[in-house]
DNA sequence: GATGAATGAACGAATGTTCGTTCATGATTT
DNA sequence: AAATCATGAACGAACATTCGTTCATTCATC
């Protein structure tokens, strides 16, 4: 059970970086990027602290590479927007799947400590914004299909109505999570509607 | 000229207080709360570190205060949402202008700060808290008031519709302040489009 | 024995806060 | 009106911590 008797040696050091970037996202997200030392990190790792700066070279650089961190979950969400043949029903899924993703506590603090890092870090602003618009082109692709089979009204440009259907979903999951009185489920009706009325489609039962 | 002279001491430690609270808007803004030192502070508001502790209890209470700051202009805004007769008409502007505000760059800066410390700190969380439901329920009015009249179909609960449109103005806010591409002018359009396609309100003209 | 992972002591700078003190002002007494 | 006193604004040195980072050294693996 024992991961460190039969790995090479370069792979046992690339699975210790991995499990100090974890202990990072744990600490960051539980108390921020600012009010987290490089020692918390390091005790959370179960590392020495002089040995934290051997993985990794600052604190900046856990950091940017916390914040390149979400590019890997969308691209299983964009995975599925790509398969799925039927525009609508794809939308509908993403938006599901989107919002669920978006409305964990962990993601909506992680979110936030990005982008206020965002502000005044150009590198995690460049990472930040890059998920971003690789989202946004994968969703107006999907809407634009949408479009041209008819199974929504093309009053917008696509890209402008994926950015739209992205703040809705985004904000509504900022609001889930930081405000009280509105639950998850609510919010994952809320949105649907919204997104459906956003586009014009027609509700499949009324 | 001088503010200093025919002023009584009440009056002239409450204006100095202002002036440091201003001081801290302006660092917390530029390098965060927690990038801030309250030497920092201090020096930005022309005053000796030990002063500043004469005037507020700690780092806190300076963050707390700044926190509960955006009532004042909320206070503006709902009033205009008040006085308008006309539902459609008082939308369109209330729109317009809580994104414009919104749209800032220092108002983005500053609320997605408060946003980060509101997870951890329960008393910023209050306010944040307060703030937004205040705006909410005026707006949820206004599209009561809209659904009665007839002016706009009332397939929405008032409630739900205003907290999306609130989320809508704010992500859009939000994405335009801080990715790139995206030029003001083409938000505020969009966001309009959004919030019309949203409640299902004619086009006025088209 | 060579390479690099791992250690924790050490460093200097910076942090939030406290402290004793000075001094201008407004009230109280003479 | 003059003298006294009390209040609290203003100051900046000083405090104990904590910060990010570096370093010499030890240890394990190839």
């Amino acid at each position: 059970m024992s991961t460190k008797q039969k790995l090479p040696r370069s792979d046992k050091t690339e699975l210790r970086r991995l499990h100090i970037l974890d202990a990072a996202l744990t600490c960051f997200t539980q108390h921020g990027f600012h009010q987290t030392s490089m020692r918390d990190i390091a005790t959370a790792a179960g590392v020495s602290l002089g040995n934290l700066y051997n993985h990794f070279s600052g604190k900046e650089a856990l950091i940017i590479e916390i914040a390149a961190l979400e590019a890997a979950e969308l691209q299983l969400l964009i995975e599925g927007l790509r398969t799925e043949p039927d525009a609508i029903a794809a939308l509908d899924v993403f938006v599901r799947r989107y919002l669920a993703n978006c409305m964990q506590q962990e993601t909506v603090v992680l979110t936030i400590e990005v982008m206020a890092e965002a502000v005044r870090n150009p590198r995690v602003a460049q990472h930040f914004a890059d998920n971003r618009r690789y989202l946004a082109v994968a969703l107006a692709h999907v809407l634009q299909h949408a479009a041209d089979t008819g199974s929504a009204p093309g009053v917008w440009q696509a890209a402008e109505a994926a950015e739209a259907v992205l703040d809705i979903i985004e904000g509504a999951a900022f609001r889930t999570v930081l405000l009280p009185g509105t639950t998850a489920p609510a919010t994952v009706e809320t949105v649907l509607r919204a997104v459906q009325a956003l586009l014009g489609v027609r509700r499949q039962h009324a």
